[in-house]
DNA sequence: TTTTATTTGTGCTCACATTCACAAACACAA
DNA sequence: TTGTGTTTGTGAATGTGAGCACAAATAAAA
């Protein structure tokens, strides 16, 4: 294996290989060819196979991917081998939400804190956490949680993104619209609810 | 302009422009040019200008566009020109977070229904609607309701997506994890929360 | 051992989105 | 009217991801 650039799509679809393989691993089973994978995922097989062999090789020619082994390595691959932990800052509408979703915990995902403004909040629990006030954000370096979540209105979403910046951050999901600065250091990823919907209506 | 393939990406890029240009139109301002329009959004002008011209000719050169006739233009394109109804299939933590956020309303979006499977909730009201049992998505189309948000249990996904197809539904937001088959003529957008957290560990 | 059937890994091709470059169009001042 | 400075619209160049084809590797049967 020659050494290439890996592309960000390829990164974006790890996580569904992962599912698809934790899976198959709760099934018991010992190996999956691509085709198998491919089909239960909806997409092809090349595009799994090229995709997971950017990173080396994964499986056995004439017969298929580990299961277990190939789970565990893109779990390393994508640092989800340890518990990841995240800060949830906005405890609102969707922040809550979020909270109570089982399904980060299959990925090694943690929320770990939540912090929010609203004095009326500030000590609540939300699930098994207490909801701490925005001014300790700083605290996150020392706590070691370095990814956030963002649920704050999209007023407060700048001044907000800056404070975590400060405190430490390197991966950001922000949830608020508009346009976000955040140095380059800094991975985020937006996801605006609405304008997905609105794409919609497009291609009825 | 000659005739082009329109690009999904583009078509994904729109309602970004829409809303850069409905917040202009709030400002009174009369043109944007593209340069200063991708400073806001925090994009590039090549991009702007290009995909705007797969539509025909927005602006005028020397000038700029004009705020008000181009953000008309583009609810025309995605047509958010009337209001676009949606189904919501799940009333349980994000469903209900969806139908209480206000920025839907600004595309011209309206949940305008919620539906259920569970004898608790349904009849109960959640914001200005009642939930309605899953028995009566048939009623979707009499109903003139094309859009659905999918906010159910993984395991119940495909099976409501199927009713949901039966009755008359073209455009579905998926927020359930996992591989949903659709009809082609069905346009279908997958959001997976937790896949998309899960990248961000990878760039730390 | 040989043959046949699978299946991976990867160089190559192709398609297509992005970016560039520039002519055409416009405003405005001199 | 002429010149200068903008800005759009778009053909062309560029870059890159996806799809393909096939050799190499493996298993199992003959
Ligand atoms: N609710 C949804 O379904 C939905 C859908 C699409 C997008 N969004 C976006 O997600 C974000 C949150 O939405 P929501 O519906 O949960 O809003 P919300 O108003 O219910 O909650 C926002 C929370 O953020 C807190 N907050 C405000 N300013 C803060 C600050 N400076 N620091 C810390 N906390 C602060 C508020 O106290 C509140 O608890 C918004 O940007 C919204 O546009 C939400
Ligand atoms: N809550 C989150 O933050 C979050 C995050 C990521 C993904 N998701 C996904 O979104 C979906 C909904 O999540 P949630 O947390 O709101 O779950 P939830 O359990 O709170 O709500 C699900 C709702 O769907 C209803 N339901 C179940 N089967 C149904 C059926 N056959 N027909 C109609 N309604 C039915 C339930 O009665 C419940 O009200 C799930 O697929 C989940 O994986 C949620």
């Amino acid at each position: 294996m020659k050494y290439r650039r890996i592309p960000d799509e390829t990164i974006q679809r790890l996580p569904m290989y992962l599912r698809g393989f934790s899976l198959l691993e709760d099934e018991k089973e010992e190996t999956v060819s691509s085709r198998r994978l491919a089909v239960r995922l909806g997409l092809n097989p090349h595009q799994i196979r090229k995709d997971l062999s950017y990173f080396g090789s994964f499986g056995r020619r004439g017969v298929g991917y580990p299961v277990r082994a190939t789970a565990q390595r893109i779990r390393r691959i994508l640092k989800l081998d340890k518990t990841q932990k995240a800060a949830l800052i906005g405890a609102g509408r969707l922040g809550t939400a979020l909270v109570a979703y089982p399904g980060f915990s299959s990925f090694n995902l943690e929320i770990a804190a939540i912090f929010d403004k609203d004095p009326q909040k500030i000590g609540k629990k939300i699930g098994h956490l207490r909801v701490e006030s925005i001014e300790r954000l700083s605290g996150l370096r020392k706590r070691k949680i370095q990814l956030a979540i963002l649920a704050v209105p999209a007023e407060a979403a700048q001044s907000v993104t800056e404070k975590l910046v400060k405190a430490g951050v390197k991966g950001l999901l922000n949830f608020s619209p508009g346009h976000l600065k955040v140095p380059a250091s800094v991975k985020k990823i937006d996801i605006d609810l609405a304008s997905q919907l609105s794409i919609l209506p497009y291609y009825l």
